[in-house]
DNA sequence: GTCTATACGCTGATAGAC
DNA sequence: GTCTATCAGCGTATAGAC
């Protein structure tokens, strides 16, 4: 996560400022019930600012929009670079969701929790962005190379990441107290072998 | 769906009116985007009625989040009355959630599309909730009767209801544009087996 | 580029007649 | 119970000094 994570150093740029601490603000508080006044205050910066770089509360939603879904992009990227196999690749990048759910909570709780479309409806949709169009192609490769049971793609793809995504929600909540990474196994044998008993995958099957 | 239905029905009570009304404004454009005005305009009621039934905006939004909760709990006791065996309750209930997106979309989507805690941050969590807290308890009795592999609770409900709310979510967006009825057995196939090649559970296996 | 002070519109909420 | 008219507060956005 390079950019954000800069903010750490000192000195840290204006526009960075403004974006962690929107950030901050958003996921704690929910985007509508932030007011500039507060994001301003919050980042130690004057509202003129916010307008001269984002041009309004608006501009810093979905600059900061854009700037996570790229850093999910390149999450992705760099976790299925050195892996063949689109089955593995998906199992990777569920286990790097749940790190960063632990490790850049807000990042992930913005990109998974916030309901974009009530605050930038001109934006595409979360679906049609690169990181989870890649997900899905990812998804469709596995089924092409027949590591994938063949079916509909949108079906595979949810089946493969709707209980990731709904375990880190329920995280997020703080419903479930404990780290995911102590849950990837048991999730990933769920996806690959099914609920039903004596079913469990062996592990080298899919290795 | 009882009370919201009978709105269709003349003469409609008036706080049904605003109900209805309520939540197809919220649905289309959002809790926060909604203000008193547009739901007296909608419901063709003043806003003295508003506040005098509901103690203004967000009491509105309350009555609708617990009506929408019970109509969810009594259409998961009416769906599983009749079914013994877990697993077959799991099912049944997917299938159903599927056909209510598309015969009471807004019901639908108020329940798993909106962030409640945007504006009703004093509510329970929606996973506390009387209807997903029974989800939870049917699958657990499903692993108590060994239907379901023995795992983490929270990793078992999310893996088979996970993969179903995901695909609400595709389809309430209009990002699938066919209904889910088509689609359920795919699903249910991958919820039980698995989606590794060669798996399929029979279906006389879970029957 | 950065800041402060100000203006304007909208929204939630109330008061009081019927 | 229902309605209309009105108010007070807040939040966005701008203007203009530095």
């Amino acid at each position: 996560m390079p950019y954000l994570n800069q903010c750490t150093q000192i000195p840290e740029p204006v526009d960075c400022r403004i974006l962690t601490a929107a950030l901050d603000l958003f996921v704690e508080t929910g985007y509508h019930k932030v007011s500039i006044h507060e994001i301003q205050r919050r980042a130690n910066v004057s509202i003129g600012s916010i307008y001269n770089h984002f041009g309004g509360k608006e501009g810093v939603a979905r600059a900061l929009h854009q700037h996570i879904l790229r850093e999910l992009e390149d999450m992705i990227e760099r976790v299925c670079s050195g892996i063949d196999s689109p089955l593995h690749c998906c199992e990777a990048i569920i286990a790097k969701l749940f790190e960063h759910t632990e490790t850049h909570r807000n990042i992930i709780a913005f990109a998974f929790h916030a309901k974009h479309s009530d605050f930038l409806p001109d934006e595409p949709l979360l679906y049609h962005s690169a990181p989870f169009s890649r997900m899905r192609s990812i998804v469709e490769k596995g089924m092409a190379r027949g590591e994938i049971r063949e079916m509909n793609s949108w079906v595979a793809t949810s089946s493969v990441f709707g209980g990731a995504i709904r375990l880190i929600q329920l995280r997020l909540d703080g419903v479930i107290d404990e780290p995911l990474s102590g849950l990837h196994e048991q999730l990933m044998d769920a996806i690959l072998g099914g609920v039903l008993p004596g079913r469990s995958p062996k592990k080298t099957a899919a290795r």
